[in-house]
Formats: structure tokens, sequence, C-alpha cells
DNA sequence: GTCCAGGTCGCGC
DNA sequence: GCGCGACATGGA
């Protein structure tokens, strides 16, 4: 019943296809995961025709001559308009647009360890779409990652559209979907506890047409104004925002939260509690690089303690 | 049982 | 603008 139709993209280069996808917890959080076998990334994907496609998607190439392989799963025919919107998709999630070589030259004068970096680090998984990062995000606030993972879940599981092939896999629910549904799916159904409502809300917004998540991609909108429209969304605080800036290609910000305050503490105070200010001064030097320098710092001490 | 998490909101000042 | 309690849920 099912078909696979193999697609394939080529990068820019330099890129390493796993150090990408596992950039950060995104690859594990529904209706994304990774196949540890062969180091592939799976996604359930339903395209604007409506139709839901199985993706497994790896590397074909090297981090200097990048290539990604898609094997698409599916049911029915494949159209044209399918494969190129599947394409575009993945682009978006390992950021094809984006320019990393300033801060690769930043990394390169710092010399180790930061000039690993160069290697094709520093594409941030993201989703296809604003609106599914805007809701994962907020299901990262005030609560551990495994609750995260289980309210993510729980939303595909309850509200998103079943690949026709293995009826258990299913996409990320569209904001009509979960407009469509009542409050008590998200509170009750889902537990999303008092997110439940904020999430509500927003889908209600995206798909009443009120709310153009997607138009904040626009590189012209100044980085303080866009975070204030991601501040305008319930359930967006400080730390939130710094994330989908991040996401959205910009990281002058950073997202303070206890994972931040700890990591810096332990790394640069002595374990001694620094002000939130004082704590971000660390990354000062970094321009609007500061995240990326902040994310590859605190993996760095992960990976070292392994 | 108690505390708190990759925080944010709404209020009062 | 800043401080503070409330907030749902489940894991530690």
């Amino acid at each position: 019943m099912a078909i696979v139709t193999k697609l394939s993209i080529t990068p820019p280069a330099p890129f390493d296809f796993e150090f990408s996808a596992y950039s950060h917890g995104w690859v594990v959080v529904a209706p994304n995961s990774w196949d540890e076998e062969f180091h592939k990334l799976q996604r359930v994907e339903r395209l604007s025709s409506g139709k839901v496609v199985f993706l497994e998607i790896n590397s074909s190439g090297s981090v200097t001559k990048p290539k990604i392989s898609i094997d698409v799963n599916h049911t029915g025919k494949l159209s044209v308009k399918a494969q190129s919107e599947i394409k575009a998709a993945v682009a978006l999630m390992f950021r094809f647009e984006e320019d990393f070589s300033e801060f690769y030259t930043m990394c390169e004068k710092r010399g180790k360890p930061w000039n690993r970096m160069t290697a094709g680090l520093g594409r941030m998984l993201r989703s296809p779409t604003v609106f599914e990062d805007v809701i994962k995000t907020i299901c990262t606030t005030n609560i551990q990652w495994g609750g995260t993972k289980r309210m993510v879940e729980g939303l595909v599981d309850v509200l998103g559209q079943s690949y026709p092939a293995d009826r258990n896999l299913r996409a990320f629910p569209t904001p009509k979907a979960m407009a469509e549904a009542v409050l008590e799916t998200f509170t009750d159904t889902v537990r999303l506890g008092y997110r439940g409502d904020y999430i509500y809300t927003l889908a209600q917004r995206v798909a009443s047409g009120e709310l153009d998540l997607e138009a904040l991609r626009d590189e012209a909108i100044p980085t303080p104004e866009l975070k204030k429209e991601l501040l305008a969304i319930k359930g967006v605080g400080n730390y939130a925002a710094a994330t989908l800036l991040m996401l959205l290609g910009r990281y002058d910000e950073l997202a303070v939260d206890t994972v931040f305050r700890t990591f810096v503490s332990n790394k640069y105070f002595a374990g001694e509690r620094p002000s939130d200010d004082e704590a971000k001064e660390i990354y000062t030097p970094w321009g609007k690089w500061k995240y990326l320098a902040y994310w590859f710092d605190l993996w760095q001490g992960l990976d070292e303690e392994l």
C-alpha cells in the first residue's frame, strides 16, 4: 500500500546533518523522531492538500559536499507540487537560507573548542511552520522536558491527522483542527494544564486569519519589533520570545531559564548565583550571535561530561 | 507528602 | 517599570 518516493536536496556547505538534526530537543518531539540505528530524522507531515506522508530524512553527502535524502513514504500519487512542498519544508527545518559565515569567523578567531562550530554546526532544527514552533515552545515553559514531550505528543495523538498506511503515525495538528476542537480537549484530554487556554486561543487566532505567524519570518522586521509581536502572544514571555527569535534565525537574545542560570552559575561564577544581567554579560562579545554561542557552550559542557 | 520544572500572567505599587 | 502569588501537571 505504501510507496516510497526518493527526493534529494542540497544544503549550503558546510553542513553537518547529524549535529543539525540533533542540535536541540526538537528532534525527539512529536511528530519528529530519531532513528538511532540508521541515523535518520523521521517526521510525519501533512501537506497543504491534506495528504499525510511519512518522511525519513538522512544525509547522503559529507560536511563539505552535503546532500540530504528524503524518503517519502506515501499512499497514492505524490504530485510534483507535493514533492516541492516537502523539499521546501525540509529546507526550512535546516535553515538553508541562513548564512553563518560571520559567526564561523568569530568562532575561528576564538580557537578551540569554538572552531568546532565551523564544521557545519549551528543550524538549530526547527519546525516547518512557526505555528508548530510557538506551540512547542509554550510547552517547554515551567515544566520539565518529559512534560513537554508528553504534552506535544498528546496534541499530535488527539488532534493530528493520520498517515493512511500506519494510523498510529500522526502529523502535527493544523490551526484549523485545533480551533475546531473544544477547550476541554486541551485541558482534560491532552492535559495541558493552564497552557490549554493559551494554545487553544492561539490556534483560533491563527485559524481565523487574525494572526499570521508565518509573516514573522520576514527579515525586514527589526528584531525588537519582532520580539514585541512574540511577547503579545499569550503564554510567551521573555524566555519563550528569545527561544522563538532563535528559531526565526535571530540570535541576539538569550533565553534565560533555569538551565541557562544553572549553567552560567556553575561555569563562570563558581556556583554563586549572579543576577540575570550579570549572567547575560558573559555572551555580550558575541553580539548578534549570543544564543548560538551560549548553546554551543552548554552543549560543549555536556559533551565533556560524557 | 512536598517541591518545582528549559516561566508567564495579572495585579498592585 | 518591579515584586509577588497563582497557575496545572507529573516527575523527582
